[in-house]
This record gives structure tokens, C-alpha cells and sequence, in this order.
RNA sequence: UGACCCAUGGUGUAACGGUAGCACUACAGAUUUUGGUUCUGUCUGUUAAGGUUCGAAUCCUUAUGGGUCAACCA
């Protein structure tokens, strides 16, 4: 995909390592394995990029797995979703799309390998119990009094048990490791537990489902997975996979931890994203103040600023907050390219040319000053105009450069023009600007000599049109909230601004759904679903970069 | 106070025993018919203390700080 840096991050030196010695033939084989529990959201999307990329890069593959071991929270509609926001992202996994579920029969008859070789109880002992005899990390556990049940006797027990003789949570299969390990998770491990609930792929046919950490590395090891790249707080349950793979004498697919990814101003976990979708704080997963893929997608953001954005991160094990504003760059740096500029005014004050007596005329302004292909456009202009109402200011600062009372200022592609009369309504309200212009000024043909500090937009009010535009703002108002418990506190009450009644010019009346706009000085903006209705709906993807809002803030 | 992991500018991330670099941010300036873009420049860093070495961000020890683990979740 994106360029290889020349540096390697610690992933790309092991497997480098590994290739120059042979490991597998040097094979590379990764995989994501998503539980289809919920949408995916910027920090899998680094996960995606990195396993994805690097069977790219090193001339490998990567499967796509889903985790599905629970059917209690899993359900198809997650699976899809899953699926549109990878194949959206850019990756393809061929037909190589797997679920922990197609493995169920494997799983059991390794957990059958573990009970005949003394490896693995059945335990009727009730999940209080399992817990408070597996004490804390700082003493040891105590066994179970069914450890040591022989294994004929455990055998005919999980068999039972799948067969559906017992009630749900009534027994549990167990490795038999070690209750006295520092390692939490090598006291005996719970391998499956009874659980009458119908699986979103396998139905009714079981009724006893294996754990995570009983699924997840087998299924790496059937999959031939050489790699296997997840988060560091599995750096733990290490220990225990590679005791499954050494009992079960299973292909050693080997387990490399990295840093999740952490963006300021948001928070990442499933739970608690749920929670803000359950609670009605956002319209849904894909309202775009998620940080969801399908969130970034419908508020503008393409494909490549976040792959870019997922390599600008880097891989390394140290825990991280990246700050919201290289997201930003980079899908500025993207959009910047590609969107064609247009005229909309959010918060329209009409503005006469009283001395303009013409019908009106045509302007050509480009479509991207950055990409001389794209070409020019004509706009409409007459006498009758609206401009930004923060675009005006009667008692302005000398660092203002826009327009003032007897002030100059250039209209984008058209004509400089004067300030000479506010007009206000009996409670003082500006209502109308009235100015004049420098027919010699007329934008590709000015010789009036005059030069301004600065240029505004503006569009012509007959032929204008109405568009609603969606301004959004950081989902939360403090830098971390994932370190605060009552996160909640902390939702951004701004998050979402409604321009309900911004003027565009007339082309945007029918905006291409896969356009990415520059709506010039407001920033870069897409046509929302929601459009349907007669008005045109955009979301703001993100502002430009502003200077001037900066310099005013600093003085506030 | 058990085990495992981590520690480089404001934020990320390089430097693999030999000049601490890059990106973002911030700031200053130039250019600009978007206070955008582009360009130039500036500020800010190796958690601490010992050791090994001609030489340590890098190796060792200890301390300190942070993270993860005690679900029949993943």
C-alpha cells in the first residue's frame, strides 16, 4: 500500500528475521480475527492495515476470521458490517474468509486429545467456586476436588455435556496446568462451558462452546497462521497457547503483541461505544462523531488518509494516545488533492452592490487550485449576494483583514469590493451590507491596481440554494476520557452543530454521493445519505487549518 | 504487595555500542484571489542512580513511574 518506511517496526524485524532464516519456508501469514460483536472502529483499522499490509509487503496472506465463539453477544449483521468496512479500507482476504465457528469440530476433538491424555477435567464445581479457588495474583490457588477425575470418566463427561444432558453452567471443561502459577491464566483454564443459545452460523447443533483462548490459537495453528499480531493485553494468555500448541502438538503459529491505538478526545472500547449508542447520544454506529470506520466513512474521510494515518502511528508496545490532529492531517493532506472547491455560505448577510446595474454575469472560478485538471466552473453573479456573516465585522480589530465599514475585500473570482452602509432592523440586527465594486477588478482581468488583504466567499442569492451542513466537533471535551471511569461526564455537549439554512451555490443542489467537496474556507465536506428530502445534506469531514480562529482564540 | 510488559521533545515514532533524526503540534517568516495550500526557520527530548566500555538512548543492576492479568467475555 503506502510506501515502506526505511526504518522496520519491531514486527517487521521479527518476521525479516524469520524469512532470512527460513522459519516456514519463510512464509508470512497473518490474519484479523474480529468478534462480530460490534462495528469495527480507527483502532482496528490499524490492526487491519498492519496484518493486511504486511502479507502484502512480505508477499504473504491474511485471512480474514471471525471470532465466534460467544453467541450470546455475535450475531450476521456485525459480520457485514465487518466486511464493507475492510473491503472499504482497501484489503482483500480472496476466499479466505474463515469463522472459529467452522472449527467447532476440531476444538472438540482437540479438547478429547487433552482429557485422554490427563490434560483436562470436567469440573462440576459453580463459577463461584472456580473463582474464589483460583484466589488472587498474589496467592496460590487452590486445586478443585474434581481435578483429578480419571479420564475415561471425564471423556464420558464432555461428551455429555454435548450432548445436552446437563444445564446450562452446571459443568465446565478445565486444563489441568498449574493452580499455583503467577500466571492467572495457567490455573486451569476454563476450555467450554455449557450454553443453550442458538449460534448466528451453527444454529442449535451445539450446545457447549469453547473459550477464546481455547479457539483463538488453534484456529491460528489450522489456519497455518505464522504470525500471530493482536494487542498487548494478551500478552498474558501467551504462556497458555503455547501450552495448547506443545500438549496438542499443533503447527506453532507464534504470538507477537503490539500497542493498541488510543486517539485523544475519544474512546475506543467496544463497551463503552456501545454504551454511547445504547444511551442515544449519537444517532447510531455510523454517526460521524463515532470513531467507527463506518463513522469515518460517511462523514468524508477516504480510505487512503487512514491507512496513511495507521502507518504515521506506528507499530511499537508502548501505550499511546495519538493526538486527534494527525488524523486530521492527514485526511487533509488526501482531500486537499482531490476535492473540488465550491461556494457555500453557512450563515448567509445579503450583500448589495448598489452601483452593479447589469443583468448579472458568469465568473470562472477553478475547481482545484491544486490540480490544474480538474478545470474551472462558471458561477453565477449579480447585485443580490450573500456572504459569511463572520466575514463582516462593524467594530473590527486592525488584525481583522475581512470586510469592515469602508473596508475593501476581494469576492473570490470576481470583483473587489467597498463597504459603504450597514443596514440594520429595529433591534439593531445586521440584516444587509451595502457596497460598491471596482468594475476594473473583475478576477483574470484586474487592472485597478488595488490590492487586499483578503479574499472572501460568497454566493449569488437568486440562484442559490438551500443545504443543510452538519458541523461536527471531538465526541468528548477532554483529552483522555478512556482514564476516567465515569467517561460519560465528559460527552462534548457541541459535539454537533446544524447549519440548517447555509446557501450554495446552485451546482450543489445535486452532489455527486462519492464526491469529496472543498467548500472553500469552511472546509472539506460530503454529501450525507440523509439528502434525500429536496435539501442537500453535508457533513463536515474536518475543518482547514485556520489560522486566524487561532490568533482570535489566543487573545479570548 | 505475585507474574508479565513498557519507559526518547507537547504527541507519536527512529537511531541495533560511535553526531539523538522524522512526522504531527506549537511558534515565527515568505508566498498566496481560500487567514487554505506551498516554502523556510525556531522551540522543546533519552525517567533516576549506579555499573560495564575509549565511548551508552542502546548492555547490566537497582529504583521510580505506567500498563496488563484474579469473566463459564473476547
Amino acid at each position: 500500500m503506502e510506501d515502506s518506511k526505511k526504518t522496520l517496526n519491531f514486527i517487521e524485524e521479527i518476521i525479516e528475521e524469520d524469512i532470512r532464516n527460513g522459519k516456514h519456508g519463510g512464509r508470512v501469514h497473518t490474519r484479523f480475527p474480529p468478534e462480530p460483536n460490534g462495528y469495527l472502529h480507527i483502532g482496528h483499522a490499524k490492526s487491519i492495515c498492519l496484518n493486511f499490509g504486511l502479507a502484502v509487503k512480505y508477499k504473504g496472506k491474511a485471512n480474514l476470521r471471525f471470532d465466534d465463539t460467544n453467541p450470546v453477544t455475535e450475531d450476521t449483521e456485525y459480520v457485514e458490517a465487518i466486511k464493507t468496512d475492510i473491503r472499504w479500507l482497501g484489503f482483500d482476504w480472496d476466499d479466505r474468509e474463515y469463522f472459529a465457528s467452522d472449527y467447532f469440530e476440531r476444538l472438540f476433538q482437540f479438547a478429547l486429545q487433552l482429557i485422554d491424555s490427563g490434560k483436562a477435567y470436567v469440573d462440576d464445581s459453580s463459577s463461584e467456586d472456580i473463582a474464589s479457588l483460583k484466589k488472587g495474583p498474589t496467592e496460590s490457588g487452590i486445586e478443585s476436588p474434581y481435578r483429578n477425575r480419571p479420564p475415561e470418566e471425564n471423556r464420558q463427561l464432555f461428551l455429555r455435556m454435548r450432548a445436552g444432558e446437563f444445564p446450562e453452567g452446571s459443568r465446565v471443561l478445565r486444563a489441568k496446568i498449574d493452580m499455583t502459577s503467577p500466571n492467572m491464566h495457567l490455573r486451569d483454564p476454563v476450555l467450554y462451558r455449557i450454553l443453550y443459545k442458538e449460534h448466528h452460523r451453527t444454529g442449535n447443533k451445539w450446545c457447549i462452546y469453547p473459550m477464546y483462548d481455547f479457539a483463538h490459537g488453534q484456529c491460528d495453528s489450522i489456519e497455518g497462521i505464522t504470525h500471530s499480531i493482536c494487542t498487548l493485553e494478551f500478552e498474558n494468555h501467551k504462556p497458555l497457547y503455547n501450552w495448547f500448541i506443545r500438549e496438542l502438538g499443533i503447527f506453532p503459529s507464534q504470538q507477537y503483541e503490539f500497542a493498541r491505538l488510543n486517539l485523544s478526545y475519544t474512546v475506543m472500547s467496544k463497551r463503552k461505544l456501545l454504551k454511547i449508542v445504547n444511551e442515544g447520544l449519537v444517532e447510531g454506529w455510523d454517526d460521524p462523531r463515532m470513531p467507527t470506520i463506518a463513522a469515518f466513512r460517511r462523514k468524508g474521510y477516504t480510505p487512503a488518509s487512514i491507512r496513511n494515518f495507521a502507518s504515521l502511528v506506528g507499530v511499537a508496545k508502548r501505550d499511546n494516545v495519538i493526538d486527534l490532529s494527525l488524523l486530521e492531517h492527514s485526511v487533509r493532506e488526501d482531500l486537499n488533492k482531490i476535492a473540488l472547491r465550491k461556494m457555500v455560505v453557512k450563515d448567509p448577510l445579503r450583500l448589495t452592490l448598489t452601483d452593479y446595474n447589469q443583468e448579472g454575469e458568469q465568473v470562472e472560478i477553478e475547481n482545484n487550485p491544486e490540480d490544474e485538471s480538474s478545470g474551472s466552473r462558471s458561477v453565477n453573479f449579480s447585485r443580490n449576494l450573500y456572504i459569511e456573516r463572520e466575514d463582516f465585522m462593524e467594530n473590527a480589530p486592525s488584525n481583522f483583514f475581512r470586510l469592515k465599514p469602508g473596508g475593501m475585500v476581494r469576492l473570490k473570482g470576481a470583483y473587489i469590493i467597498i463597504c459603504n452602509k450597514v443596514v440594520k432592523d429595529t433591534q439593531g440586527h445586521i440584516v444587509e451590507l451595502q457596497c460598491s465594486h471596482i468594475p476594473e477588478s473583475r478576477s483574470g482581468s484586474d487592472h485597478s491596481g488595488i490590492k487586499v488583504k483578503s479574499t472572501i466567499h460568497w454566493v449569488e442569492a437568486s440562484t442559490s440554494v438551500d443545504v443543510e451542513l452538519r458541523l461536527y466537533d471531538r465526541l468528548f471535551s477532554v483529552e483522555d476520557p478512556n482514564s476516567k471511569d465515569d467517561f460519560m461526564q465528559f460527552i462534548n455537549p457541541d459535539s454537533l452543530k446544524i447549519e440548517k439554512y447555509a446557501k450554495a451555490e446552485a451546482s450543489l443542489m445535486q452532489p455527486e454521493p462519492d464526491q469529496h467537496y472543498q467548500f472553500v474556507r469552511l472546509g472539506y465536506f460530503k454529501s450525507d445519505p440523509d439528502s434525500k428530502s429536496g435539501v442537500p445534506v453535508f457533513n463536515r469531514t474536518v475543518t482547514l487549518k485556520d489560522g486566524w480562529a487561532k490568533s482570535k482564540q489566543k487573545t479570548d
